[in-house]
RNA sequence: GCGCCCGUAGCUCAGCUGGAUAGAGCACCGGCCUUCGAAGCCGGGUGUCGUAGGUUCGAAUCCUACCGGGCGCACCA
């Protein structure tokens, strides 16, 4: 709807000012008070500089050329240039059918036009169990990737990880500690070690040589402790497992798994530094090799092969992005936990130094900032080598997937958040994700009842001229937006307004629910209003699906 | 010290590609179940939009400085 009334305007704008600069797609927006009509545009205002003339007058020409268009009732100026537009309310009546029509394919979009994106996200290191931080990256990310899929694009998910650096030799010491029965205090535990129980099992399962298997590998243990190498692969297929295990139970599932590993075995990680030696961006100094990132918008040169031979994570991670680029992917987003931030440049300014035509804001990053977990009034601290956090399994546990899923979304990624455990779960019937549900179930329920009375929906019996009332009113034009909602969603990476959206949609239909009756005899106005709500039911299952979270017919 | 993010009602947060009187939820008070599910609805008030400047016809929104909070600033990953 929004989108009609923007292709109108652009139109005439166009013809009215054939010499100025329009944009395709004026701003339009929707008006907060209904004496302003339905939509309202400033591009008069946005004009006045190259028309040379003041906002009214320009406001007027383009009104002037406005073709004839059944769907919009009226058009004015106001204040000092708006032009609003007043649409025929069977505009708005359309709308019921044509989410209708539409069913599961409401809100969707082709704006992507099939183009592929690739969404990397949690990509944790497969030393520990996932933790909050990650569900948040889990939540978004997979957000993300709906939202991208809703808006036609084609989206691949992948998660990418070390099995092969320091921290992994790290866990193949800690998990052989284990094997040989230390403790974290006991003497000949390795120093910085993991000291989290779950590495106990690890243990136990590796010397009863059991076979283990994650989405991507899978391992049989060869039980003897002193084969570091054995057990350093089977502690990482467990650790996948476990991820994978409850990144399934969260909802999420990933397309493609990247190994760091992969880049060195395949030498592109080699490869990359020649490419990078060979397009004259890097010097020694000091017995390393350098990389001249500051050519390229970074606060300092970064060092590719140390002293000691070995290459920083700087390289491979070039390497890897290097890789996603040739793999054809002309978007790529990056969603990562904020402290990470610091890579962004370098990364970007080692894809510049290529020389191989990588845009300069190529990929793009949507951070999340740090999840703070409170229980029992005092926060929890997440140490991972002390062993002792939150991890996301527990809170699936405790406050379930949906309203995990639904918290994590539903504020900007990039504040910092509180997460109560204690409140989440206490007061889990005051949670948002249960309104908007409950609007869903309701309607479930509404149209069970209808069936128990032998009153079936007849599309064709229904008189949508009849939804006169402010509650219908304002039910109707909330799910119009739904479709604006879902591309602007996407395009800012703004997670968040989806469930904003669906507390509206939820809001106005309880509202709605109290005032009127659906039950009853007069067939044209019940047909019309079981109408409406089985398209309010439709917008928030589908809305919800975005979100990852469950759509039930009853609570 | 440098960089990034955040600072909106008592609390948790929307709004931020500038627009016409700044919005929700929670909490608090008062109503509404013999009628489609009260996990609901209706009514009640709350703001120096961190501070100070600047740009603009117009600033919570853009720019600058400062204050406060978080996170990064390795030849660790």
């Amino acid at each position: 709807m929004k989108f009609l009334v923007q292709e109108l305007l652009a139109a005439a704008a166009a013809r009215a000012w054939p010499n100025i600069d329009i944009p395709s797609a004026p701003h339009i927006e929707r008006t907060r008070d209904a004496g302003h009509g339905d939509f309202a545009s400033n591009l008069a205002m946005t004009l006045t500089k190259q028309a040379r003339r003041n906002p009214r007058e320009i406001a007027q020409a383009i009104v002037d050329e406005l073709s004839d268009d059944e769907r919009i009732a009226r058009v004015e100026i106001a204040g000092p240039g708006f032009i609003n537009f007043f649409l025929a309310p069977a505009v708005f009546r359309a709308t019921i059918d044509e989410i209708l029509d539409s069913g599961d394919q409401y809100g969707r979009s082709h704006a992507g036009d099939g183009q592929k994106v690739l969404i990397e996200f949690v990509s944790a290191n497969p030393t520990g169990p996932l933790h909050v931080g990650h569900g948040r990256g889990a939540a978004v990310g997979d957000c993300l990737a709906r939202l991208y899929e809703a808006t036609g694009w084609d989206v691949t998910r992948e998660f990418y990880y070390n099995d092969a650096g320091v921290q992994i030799d790290n866990l193949a010491h800690s998990t052989q500690a284990r094997c040989r029965g230390l403790t974290p205090d006991d003497a000949g535990w390795p120093e910085a070690g993991y000291r989290g129980e779950y590495l106990v099992a690890v243990a136990q399962a590796y010397l009863a040589r059991e076979t283990v298997a994650a989405d991507d590998r899978e391992v049989t243990g060869a039980g003897d402790a002193e084969d570091l190498a054995a057990i350093r692969e089977f502690a990482v297929a467990w650790l996948r497992r476990e991820q994978d295990a409850d990144l399934r139970a969260f909802g999420v599932q990933f397309d493609v798994y990247s190994l760091e590993s992969a880049l060195y075995s395949e030498g592109r990680v080699a490869k990359t530094v020649d490419a990078l030696v060979a397009a004259g961006h890097t010097y020694e100094a000091e017995g390393a090799l350098w990389l001249r990132t500051t050519d390229y918008g970074d606060d300092k040169d970064r060092v590719m092969r140390k002293a000691d031979g070995g290459f920083t994570y700087f390289v491979p991670d070039v390497a890897y992005h290097r890789a996603k680029w040739e793999r054809g992917f002309a978007r790529a987003i990056n969603e990562q936990g904020a402290d990470h931030h610091g890579t962004i440049a370098r990364v970007r300014a080692g894809l510049q130094a290529l020389d191989i035509g990588i845009p300069q804001g190529w990929p793009d990053y949507v951070l999340h900032q740090m999840v703070t977990v409170m229980r029992g009034g005092e926060e929890v601290k997440l140490s991972k080598r002390a062993g002792s956090y939150i991890t996301l399994r527990d809170l699936i546990d405790e406050v379930g997937r949906d309203a995990t899923r639904f918290f994590l979304i539903a504020r900007k990624s990039d504040s910092q958040q509180t997460f109560d455990i204690d409140l989440a779960r206490s007061q889990s019937e005051e949670n948002p994700v249960y309104y908007i549900q409950y609007a869903h179930a309701r309607i479930c329920s509404v149209l069970r009842q209808l069936d128990e009375k032998h009153m079936p929906f007849e599309r064709m019996q229904a008189d949508y001229s009849r939804l006169e009332s402010e509650h219908e009113q304002r039910l109707i034009t909330v799910l119009s937006r739904f479709p604006e909602t879902v591309v602007t969603a996407a395009e800012d990476s703004a997670v968040q307004t989806v469930p904003h959206f669906l507390r509206e949609v939820a809001d106005a239909f309880h509202s709605y629910y109290n005032a009127q009756k659906f039950v009853i005899e007069d067939a044209s106005l019940r047909n019309a209003r079981i109408a409406l709500v089985m398209a309010t039911r439709q917008t928030l299952a589908n809305g919800l699906r975005l979100l990852g979270v469950s759509a039930p017919e009853q609570m």
